[in-house]
RNA sequence: GGCGGUUUAGCUCAGUUGGUUAGAGCAGCGGAAUCAUAAUCCGCGUGUCCGGGGUUCGAGUCCCUGAACCGCCA
């Protein structure tokens, strides 16, 4: 039976760029929708910037620009983030959007209906300079315990938690002034309305069982307190609209994103909204770090209870990310910035790791740069592809038999496992789905050494035998690669040209590609360079955006280096001359190297709808094809074909700069469409 | 302090409802092979399963107790 699932990540927050901790989760998350998709699932993967709350407000101010400028610049690093890495979401939104607040002021409505919001006043430090209420980490002062200087507004060094009214000498962080005590009105949602309802759900199988326990035994135990859900002006979100000056605290309209971004997408496409979150068989899994675990399991399941949503069929909770054992640190470089990492390493060694790392527990997973090298080459390089490696080049001009030879049993063995793979997959076990994968492997290489193509080949009588084992060797393999293609869609892409099928469908590991023409063999993956994991920290330790706070927004003189390159153009157009360029937004939907070429990439650019332009760029030494793909760029939609060498090209890229690795691309601000004309 | 979790080989981890001599990968040692990207294959493990007590014919697994470490406390 198809499942209908929509599952989502955690929305990161648009104050700060993407780095390899966040990228555990989505990596993660986007592996088991790949998963379901291969399975033949109607599956949706649903995310947003979290946009709202006191910080992005702060640094709005600070640098001098509207918030909405720092969210549309954000949004777009954030999904080229994504995108590098081969994260595929259904919709990318935001939670700053018409749609988001519809679904807020319906949700709110909801339980207002249900008596379930009290108003109280609370006292709060207020920044007279910064006009605004501190937050509890925009305070600093002494702990009012042990007299220790320099804390935060919650908790000490030493342990203490005290409410940051309490602390000694109160500090602005924003101002650095002294705050004063203010009186606000606050609106708080009886969530305890909802106790046994939360307790139920709570050990409904919807959480892993030390989740469960842990909230059964530190919340649930006693009454829930109200929960405080609004904010005075000033506050960057929404404003509750009945009760001016006051506006949702983020954490209400954060998860609500959910369902705006999935409106999104169902208006894009024409899907029925109310079949994903108003339908009790669709199954809405949530994939979040430990550290938010309260709001998604107590708050949000009792919010879309009482608004009549869907609930969660699973929150499925990760651990946090260290590096060679010890958080991520700035100074040892270990604070990897996506964009970072991507400038140095392949992003399938990192979909590799994490698969093999993750299991369905909390525990937190340590990334160690010995140890994915150590893995990645011994797993992937060594194992898997080589099986493609030492055999394909043999089956070059012969192609696959016509009828399956005798394995020993070896394909049905690797087919019966694809059960248990499969569960661990859908379980969240991705590392025991590796190790079962990786046996597989090992079981291969051991058939291919025995049976010693590279003798028979000596051997001219025995041509048959030679192509009979590469057939199983080449079977073996694609099995494998079906297995895997959810962790590594770029392989599977590969393979999918080296053998010429496509590899699309789960059960296609059952099948035997037989007859079948094989391509020249190139490299599928190669070993992990030492000196691009040396680099790329040693980048991390200068860049400058780590937490993703960017600089001021100051008027700077800029060089005047690339006019003296390249002067003005003296020769004036008319508007007519220029309109005759049909410029136009195109997303690169394929990108792959031309081998025979030195500058060239093949491009196939989507102009939206069945219209696609085939296109040879001269970016190759400054694009890597893969982190291509997807990405929208602007093209001469009206250039005179030209036929190359290669194939025939139909256009071309708009792009900056004088060549070689200085190569830049121009991409449209979000919200431009493949089509849209440029003006 | 309360609550939740973890502790198995040098490292990273598996060990299903208690059931023979506790396993895998990596690292290490020895050998084979030379198709493949220094890739592959074979062989090599004396581990107080954190300590102590208990239940049981039998405990890494269940119960009690102690220790260390991690997280959470709206």
């Amino acid at each position: 039976m198809t499942r209908k699932i929509l599952v989502t990540s955690a929305l990161p927050y648009a104050n700060g760029h993407i780095h390899i901790g966040h990228l555990v989760e989505y990596l993660q998350t986007d592996i088991w929708v790949r998963f379901q998709k291969l399975r033949g699932n109607d599956c949706i993967y649903i995310c947003a910037d979290d946009t709202h709350g006191t910080a992005l407000m702060i640094r709005a101010q600070k640098e001098g620009v509207k918030e909405t400028d720092i969210l549309e610049k954000m949004h777009a690093a954030h999904i080229e983030d994504f995108t590098g890495f081969g994260i595929r979401f259904d919709n990318y939104g935001s939670t700053n959007t018409s749609e988001n607040r519809v679904f807020c002021n319906e949700i709110w409505a909801a339980i207002r209906k249900a008596g379930l919001v009290d108003e109280k006043e609370i006292e709060q430090l207020y920044d007279v300079q910064a006009k605004t209420f501190l937050a509890d980490r925009f305070v600093k002062g002494t702990c009012p315990k042990c007299g220790k200087k320099d804390q935060y507004g919650d908790n000490c060094e030493c342990g203490a938690h005290y409410s940051p009214t309490e602390l000694v000498d109160p500090i602005s962080a924003i101002s650095g002034t002294v705050p004063e005590l203010r009186k606000a009105k606050h609106l708080f949602v009886n969530v305890d309305a909802e106790h046994a309802f939360l307790e139920k759900w709570v050990s409904s199988g919807a959480l892993q069982p030390e989740v469960a326990n842990y909230l059964l035994g530190q919340f649930l135990n006693e009454p829930l307190h109200p929960w405080d859900i609004s904010r005075p002006a000033p506050y960057f979100g929404f404003e509750i609209p009945d009760s001016p000056g006051n506006y949702w605290y983020v954490w209400f309209d954060a998860p609500i994103g959910y369902i705006g971004s999935t409106k999104q997408w169902t208006d894009r496409t024409g899907h029925d909204f109310n079949s994903w979150w108003r339908n009790t068989s669709t199954e809405i899994h949530h994939f979040i770090g430990k550290d938010i675990t309260y709001f998604h399991t107590l708050f949000w399941p009792a919010m879309l209870k009482i608004a009549g949503f869907t609930l969660p069929k699973k929150v499925h909770i990760h651990g946090f990310l260290t590096v060679n054992g010890e958080k991520m640190s700035k100074s040892k470089g270990t604070f990897v910035l996506a964009s970072t990492y991507l400038k140095h390493l392949d992003p399938s060694y990192l979909r590799y790791f994490y698969a093999s790392k993750l299991s369905s527990r909390v525990d937190d997973i340590d990334l160690n740069f010995e140890e994915i090298e150590a893995k990645i080459n011994a797993d992937l390089v060594g194992n898997v592809v080589n099986l493609a490696s030492r055999t394909a080049k043999f089956a070059l001009h012969t192609g696959l038999s016509e009828y399956y030879p005798d394995d020993n049993g070896l394909f049905d063995e690797a087919a019966a496992a694809g059960d248990e793979i499969a569960e661990a997959y859908e379980n969240g076990e991705f590392g025991k789905a590796m190790r079962l994968i990786m046996e597989c492997g090992n079981r291969a290489n051991k058939f291919i050494e025995d049976a010693a193509p590279w003798t028979i080949k000596l051997d001219t009588t025995r041509k048959d035998d030679l192509r009979d084992i590469c057939t199983i060797g080449l079977n073996l393999f694609r099995q494998i690669v079906v297995y895997l293609s959810p962790v590594l869609p770029k392989l599977k892409t590969q393979v999918e040209e080296l053998l010429n099928c496509k590899i699309d469908d789960w059960n296609l590991s059952k099948e035997k590609l037989l007859g079948g023409k094989v391509n020249p063999y190139k490299h599928l993956m190669t070993r992990v360079p030492k000196e691009g994991i040396a680099r790329m920290i040693e980048e991390s330790k200068s860049s400058e955006d780590f937490a993703g706070t960017s600089r001021p927004a100051e008027t700077t003189t800029d060089t005047d280096e690339p006019l003296k390159a390249e002067p003005l153009t003296e020769t004036k157009v008319s508007i007519d001359d220029f309109t005759k360029v049909d410029l136009r937004i195109a997303r690169i939907v394929e990108a792959s190297e031309v081998k025979e070429a030195k500058k060239l990439l093949r491009l196939k650019l989507s102009l939206g709808g069945d219209k696609f332009l085939n296109v040879f760029a001269g970016i190759k030494a400054a694009y890597d094809p893969a982190t291509l793909i997807g990405r929208l760029v602007v093209c001469v939609a009206n250039l005179e074909p030209r036929q190359m060498k290669f194939g025939l090209s139909e256009g071309m890229v708009v792009a900056a700069g004088p060549g070689g690795e200085e190569i830049y691309l121009i991409s449209p601000d979000t919200g431009a469409k493949p089509g849209m004309r440029l003006h």
